[in-house]
Order: C-alpha cells, then structure tokens, then sequence
RNA sequence: GUGAGUGUAGCUCAACUGGCAGAGCACCGGACUGUGGCUCCGGGGGUUGAGGGUUCGAGCCCCUUCACUCACCCCA
C-alpha cells in the first residue's frame, strides 16, 4: 500500500526547487540593501503565544491551527504565521537591550488547516520582515517601499499595494462601535455570515464579497472619519512619503486584517493569475504586541508573501538559468575505467569543477543520451585506450568533434578549462 | 465546515447506445564493434482510485467510500 503525502502538504521537485531558490536569493539580496537581517525560528510554539497575538476570535485561532498536547501536557502548535514568533524571540532574547532597532527577515513554512485550493495549502511558505522599535512614519514608508521593491524584484505580475490606516485604541472603538450600529439597522438585509460577523468582529463586515452586503458597506461609515488626530498625522505622513518617493499604492479604507494586532498603517498586497486567492500578500503596524507578549513597550511593523502565491504570480521571465550548467560529463566504459574516472572527478570536483559521473553499466550510447540531456557541453570519454595513455578523449558536443586521449588526467581543473576553451579556437 | 467537478500507464488524455484497455510524451533497448539530439523499429510498464451491486459481459450503469481539484468561508 502506498502512502501518499498528507492533504494540503506539497511537495517541490527538482527543477521547482530552482524557481522557489531563485525568489528566495533576490529576496535576499534586497533585504541586505535594506539592511534587514535574517532570524531562523522554530516553527513549534506554545499554543498561548497565538491565542494572545493573533486573536482568540479570528479563524486562525478558532478552528485553523495544528495544535497538540505535547508528553509533558503542554500545548504545542505548529505556527500559522510568523509575527508572534518572531516578536517571541525578540522579548526572550531582549534584542531590544542590544540594539534600539532591529530590523528582521525570515522564510519559512507556516501551517493551517484550511480546506486546499488554488493558492492555499495547509503547509504554505511566507517571506517575512519585522521592524521592531521605531514607532514614527518613516519607518512605515520604508517598509512598503521595500514591499514594493521587493515585488518588482520578483517580477509578481500586475501587483497593487492597497493600504489603510486601522486607527489606535484611542479611535478604533468608536468607529467600531459605529460600524456596529450602523450594520444592526441594516441587519435583515445581510448575509448569515455577516449576521456573525456584526457580534464577533464588525470590521470584517467590510470586506464581504456578496454584492447586496457591498452594497451595503458602501453606505458604511469609514475609519477615516474616526482617525484621532495622532492617527490622521501619522498616515497623513505616511501616504506623503510614498507619493514623494514614487511608491505606487492605492488608499483602501476599506481593507481590515485578519489579525488582532494590527494599529494604524495596514496593507495588503493583490496580484493577478492566483485564482480566488489574490492577495500574495499583506501587513501592517502592530504597536501593542511586543508589550502584551512580556517585552518593552516597543512599537513593530512588518509584512508578509506567501511564497506559494508569488511563484503564481510570477512573470514568465523566470526560467532554470537559475540552475549553473554542467561543464563536463564523463563516461566510463568499463568497471577499471570507472575506478579511475571517480577519483579523478572527485579531485577534480574539490577543484570547484561541475561534473556528472556515467555508469559503466550503461552503453555508452546511453551515456551520450544522458549527457545530451543534462547538457553538458563536453563529454570526456575512458576506456581501455585512455587508461593506457593516462588521458581522456573529448567529445565536443556542439561542435560534434573528437579529440583523441586529450585531457590528462593528472591535468589542474585550470588546465583543463583552458583546454576545453581552447576547442572553440581550434574548431574556428 | 459547506458546495460542485474529476479519478484510465510516470505525465497529458482516448476508448460508440455496456462488447478483447489504447495513443502521444517520458523511460529502456536496437538500427556497422567506442559516440548524443532528428528519423525508423522494438520493449517494459495498468487490480481503469477502492469496495459492493446490476448484467452473459462493466472503464462506461447503480450504491458506498477514498483521493484530488475548484469555489464558498477566510487568508499568504
């Protein structure tokens, strides 16, 4: 009986594996222009770390984690998204006391037990940065130009940047409560799930998709007319560093997150070609959370991809250059000349040079066809022949022509670079 | 959690109103002894997702079940 992997958990095969390493080293490269630094994780937490963060009423919490009572009687869970642990990791390790900003970077794979679509996996993988410390504007700005920067980096298609400010402790109750007030009037002309909705957490009432409960929304009250002054100043601010700096984004008032600890600036990211699933990715501010985990009083910002969506998302421009070529096959054509050809092609490989081995098990017909495939633009042929002369005949696979007992095999991986660069002169 | 669709070779898919389970691609081998792509020839591969039922006979019809996909919900 055969066991397949379990539902919602994926796995990448070679020549996948090349588009996910090709986004993950651009997204590092930008991320050191940007002087982030990366933080690897566990991905176990205790349970109590997610149900403080994220919210014990959002979905997440409520019916999404992977969550299991360890040997000892703790619970564990399996993390759904990065923040928390990263914020975990900042308190416990008092970074704050180190440095009075730091500025974060992880990938990872996170975990929710969602039903699979298009776009969404129970094991999905996130790019994530975190900026703890800085409570002003500029820091915002900054954030969301990297955001922006990053999408053009990875070439995500036709991608927008949608951002709103939530308000405070100081405003959002208000506006809530008026949200909540207006939606009760409206109540029998909503959905059941907004009928829910307008107990639990109205602010999710803004981004119902069925029409009549749009249509209702559109007469909504927005946040804007709730901001405190503080709040207003602080996106105001914000919005004026984006359009000065050329950042593309568009004012949503509309967008509301799906966690609990978003304040203030928030942000979601729509691309095109992922199905029902559009947003590869969102963020915003989290000002309270760093102090109702244990830590300082320290304000924090940051985002997330979901890498799964980007690799969707993503132009056609990617490819498997990503992957180096192969410099050289070698084909031995019995077992003494296998014997030889692997210690030769390992001190070779120390050398830094790209080889794949053949089999002598395999017809030499069949070692062609491998090496055709794999590309490799030289074969180097050992048989009897070349044993006896201490040398390696070439095949120039783009040239179609031989040479005889050419390369040494006491010959540096220099010499042999040269030799090889060499041919084309010589087939000129 | 809810709904819909789809399950046939490693992959993409055929197979008439129920009548011998196939093709292309991929893989392996061969076409002058130690030379690739193109062409030609050949080969291995399947409990038709699983279980039951109807029938002389089921890939096809009925029931059950499982898996996958898409969508709702929500989010990355």
């Amino acid at each position: 009986m055969k066991i397949a992997s379990v539902k919602g958990f994926h796995d990448v095969l070679p020549g996948e594996t090349a588009r996910w390493a090709w986004v993950e080293q651009r997204a590092r490269d930008l991320f050191a222009r940007y002087h982030f630094r990366e933080v690897r994780i566990p991905i176990v937490e205790k349970t109590e770390l997610f149900t403080r963060s994220i919210g014990d009423t959002t979905d997440i919490v409520e019916k999404e984690m992977y969550t299991f009572i360890d040997r000892d009687g703790t619970s564990l869970t399996l993390r759904p998204e990065g923040t928390a642990g990263v914020v975990r990791a900042y308190v416990e390790h008092a970074l704050a006391q180190r440095e009075p900003v730091s500025k974060l970077f992880y990938f990872g794979p996170m975990f929710r037990r969602e039903r699979p679509q298009k776009g969404r996996l129970r094991q999905f993988h996130q790019v994530g940065v975190e900026v703890l410390g800085r409570d002003d504007p500029a820091i915002d700005a900054e954030v969301l130009m990297l955001l922006h920067d990053l999408l053009v980096e990875l070439d995500v298609r036709r991608f927008s940047i949608e951002v709103n400010s939530l308000g405070d402790e100081q405003c959002r109750p208000a506006y809530r409560e008026a949200l909540r007030a207006f939606a009760e009037a409206q109540r029998t002309y909503l959905c059941a799930n907004c009928q829910r909705r307008l107990e639990r957490n109205p602010l999710r009432l803004l981004d119902c998709k069925v029409p009549s409960c749009a249509a209702i929304v559109a007469e909504a009250p927005t946040i804007e007319g709730f901001w405190c002054q503080a709040c207003r100043d602080h996106f105001a601010q914000v919005r004026r560093m984006l359009d000065y700096a050329g950042v593309p984004y568009q004012v949503a008032p509309r967008i509301v997150r799906g966690l609990d600890y978003y304040v203030r600036t928030a942000f979601e990211v729509k691309a095109e070609g992922l199905g029902a699933q559009n947003a590869v990715g969102g963020g915003g501010r989290y000002d309270g959370l760093v102090r109702s985990l244990g830590g300082p009083d320290v304000a924090g910002i940051g985002f997330a991809l979901g890498l799964e969506r980007v690799l969707l998302a993503l132009g056609t421009t990617v490819d498997e250059r990503l992957e180096p070529p192969l410099e050289v096959f070698i084909a031995p054509l019995d077992r003494e000349a296998e014997l030889r050809v692997l210690a030769v092609a390992q001190r070779w490989r120390r050398e830094g040079f790209k080889i794949e081995l053949g089999s002598a098990h395999r017809s030499l017909k069949s070692q062609m066809r491998q090496a055709d495939k794999c590309g490799a633009p030289f074969v180097f042929l050992v048989g009897e022949a070349e044993l006896e002369a201490g040398a390696a005949s070439v095949r120039d696979m783009l040239r179609k022509r031989d040479y005889g007992c050419a390369v040494s095999f006491e010959w540096t991986v220099s010499q042999v670079r040269a030799y090889l660069r060499s041919l084309a002169e010589l087939a000129a």
